[in-house]
DNA sequence: TGTACATCAGTGAACGCGCGTTCACTGATGTAC
DNA sequence: TGTACATCAGTGAACGCGCGTTCACTGATGTAC
């Protein structure tokens, strides 16, 4: 969350300083990027960056109020970054290819946890921030939501993505948070919702447990692994070839 | 992973020092699991537990070579406490009622989580000993995988969970370990090792998610959620009632 | 266009903190003969 | 059974470290009149 100092200090943009202090900003994220690819969460300090920088410590306190404050910028950035591959690993698939573009999502995913190990880490990994995300993360973590749950749409508009629950369970409406679910994947049955989520789940979790080590002395190949659990998904959720 | 040095200093069990020292170990473990509880992993310092214990921070060197010795054990322990209350729920169900033994497994999983949040994290969160989880921790890890293998070799024994893969997209031989899997899950179908495998991901995934706050806004109810996904996941593994 | 003033990026020293680990030591408890 | 010696739990001081954050400051850059 930005301090209201940092929000003052903030001035109006377009101006030369605001520009120079803007690029200084994106320096620091830069560098504290860099920094977290390295050594990981625990080893990202404000001091550090500093030093990377020549600069003394307290000269970041310009910009960013307290250490959570930076931490906070990075992940809001991991959150667009995966967004933003995963949005266009699916633009790059025939819009009418529902499985295509569902793995081809599902794999950027991974793709790239695996080429940023750490700052997959910073967003799926323990939380450091308290259990409360902080508001101004949550538009970017929707993104990856949304383009899952636009496939899903339009799979469902060609009339695939139909299966009703098996059986019934208690209501869908009495443990799912329909309102917000029906703007991400609007004309999506709730029903499919559940299985959408449990998607998700289950694309985050195998990349979680594929990397911090739980499939050790069970899978042995990753990728093949992943493409068989994304054709067993595609199976259940009604949208495979043919 | 124990020091040489401390393994030389276990000396014979059943002597009185080895009771005393045995009960200090212990003493240590318990207070370093509170603290755990109380503060996580990160707020864990040696120094912490000698001071709760009116000890001298370097008293604690005669038990554990190094910190992460000490977390090594809390591991350990942890992945006991796992293991046993799964072990616990199976049993207390019908030897034959699939179903039942699975849905009673898999909630013992995430009462456990739920009741002990920093070592459920100090397990599957993020990793802090490096990528690769000490070999003293691999027995322990696997009484889980256990539970859940017998129960499917016990569901396969009496015909069910005997569904085949829906197609042949890669060979499971080429991307699992069958060898080490069918020891967990003996008689169980290699095509089955994929389903139990998604299924347990799948849990812990979905405790995950839950824990670390990533269902905000779409899930309001994870009880009745994880209810519906047991159920779900039962379907595909073909031990669902009926 | 020039001058007086306000803004603000960066400095440097300091505060106060807790941590893991080492090391030479004391003194009680056990063991061997 | 008693004595000489070995073991080893716990002490206390110290080393060396890095961290986040505060604060009074300098001096360059921008702004208002």
């Amino acid at each position: 969350m930005l301090s209201e100092c940092t929000i003052f200090l903030m001035g109006k943009s377009g101006t030369p300083r605001a520009v120079a202090r803007n690029a200084q900003i994106e320096a620091i994220k830069g560098v504290a990027r860099r920094l977290l690819a390295e050594k990981g969460v625990s080893g990202l300090s404000l001091r550090e960056v500093a030093r990377e920088m020549d600069l003394v410590s307290s000269a970041l306190y310009r910009y960013f109020a307290t250490r959570d404050e930076l931490l906070t910028a990075l992940i809001v950035d991991a959150y667009d970054e995966l967004g933003s591959s995963c949005e266009i690993a699916d633009a790059g698939q025939r819009h009418d290819d529902y499985y295509g573009r569902w793995t081809a999502s599902a794999k950027a995913i991974r793709s790239w946890a695996k080429a940023q190990p750490h700052e997959y880490t910073l967003i799926f990994g323990t939380p450091i921030l308290g259990y409360e995300a902080p508001p101004e993360t949550v538009k970017s973590a929707a993104r990856v939501a949304h383009v899952l749950g636009t496939i899903f749409h339009d799979a469902r508009e060609s009339g695939k993505a139909v299966k009703p629950l098996v059986d019934g369970i208690g209501d869908v409406n009495d443990f799912l948070e329909v309102e917000t679910l029906s703007s991400v994947m609007p004309g999506v049955s709730t029903d499919d919702y559940v299985r959408a989520l449990m998607a998700w789940t289950q694309i985050f979790g195998f990349i979680s447990f594929e990397m911090f080590g739980h499939y050790e002395g069970s899978v042995k190949n990753a990728d093949m692994m992943f493409d068989r659990v994304l054709y067993e998904l595609a199976q259940s959720l009604d949208i495979s070839h043919s």
